[in-house]
DNA sequence: AATTATTAGTTGACACGTCAACTAATTTAG
DNA sequence: CTAAATTAGTTGACGTGTCAACTAATAATT
């Protein structure tokens, strides 16, 4: 492959990612979380009680930045930490109450952006976009 | 479209993003440099003399940050600036020798990972993701 | 022409992510 | 069983990006 094309393409990928977290920020900043901190609240929300090794398996995240976005949930009251049986040394994350409820309006937040932004894409387009991504998800990185 | 799947498209996108400037800040580190400011040598190389208006028109960055990272790469010696003639506000920037040679030796860094990482891709693949990158770059944002 | 508004670029405060160092718990090796 | 190695999570130093404030030049308005 033409390493122009690859330049591009990752070209591409950067600033639409730098795009997607401004957006984010954006967004959950009524919150007072920016898009990475609203991404590990998700994961809470959605994969709770589980610890920060977990989470880092899932993210791109350093495990002392996560340490400071759990603190962070935490004195927003939206997570709570309890010992993990399993292991002495972990802390399972979970989110409160008011976390859960914080997550739902900001996804709903979250969606509403997205009928603007990706609505005008055909049934098409998205089946392509979804194929190329798992394709890209594929390459060695 | 289901937002499930906009969701999804975008924390992909969100992760590549992320796993693209941890690599460029790695292969880019070598000559001290993260991926960013590599970018924006690569502006200044390929369109010097440019002034830092423009720079910012091309990428999604802050002036603030734009004006920190000229700074860096003039102390490096990489780049130099003059003041335009047509704005005396303004002023241009162009690459040294030195800047020139560090991004044609970054560059080849960059292309040999490149191999790597979508060497594998076919050239339907490259046409299909080119295509759905391009039209994701028409999306509001 | 003078005044007001806008703009190119700089700087500082601050949030935040990375890396390194650390503590305490767990796992592995002898 | 004991000692060494590894690991879950924390904290601090530091680089870097954003936002706000600023200066000086330019553009627009009166």
């Amino acid at each position: 492959m033409a390493t122009e094309n690859a330049w591009d393409i990752v070209k591409d990928l950067l600033r639409m990612g730098s795009a997607l977290y401004r957006n984010g920020d954006r967004i959950a900043g009524a919150y007072e979380l920016n898009q990475q901190q609203f991404i590990v609240l998700s994961e809470i929300v959605n994969s709770g009680p589980i610890n920060q090794k977990q989470l880092i398996g899932e993210m791109i995240i350093e495990k002392s930045s996560l340490s400071k976005i759990v603190k962070k949930l935490k004195s927003l009251g939206l997570v709570t930490s309890t010992s993990s049986p399993d292991d002495g040394r972990a802390i399972l994350l979970s989110a409160t109450q008011k976390g859960a409820t914080v997550w739902k309006e900001c996804m709903g937040n979250f969606h509403d952006w997205q009928v603007d932004w990706a609505g005008s894409l055909t049934k098409e387009e998205v089946r392509q976009t979804i194929k190329v991504l798992e394709r890209l998800k594929e390459l060695p990185l």
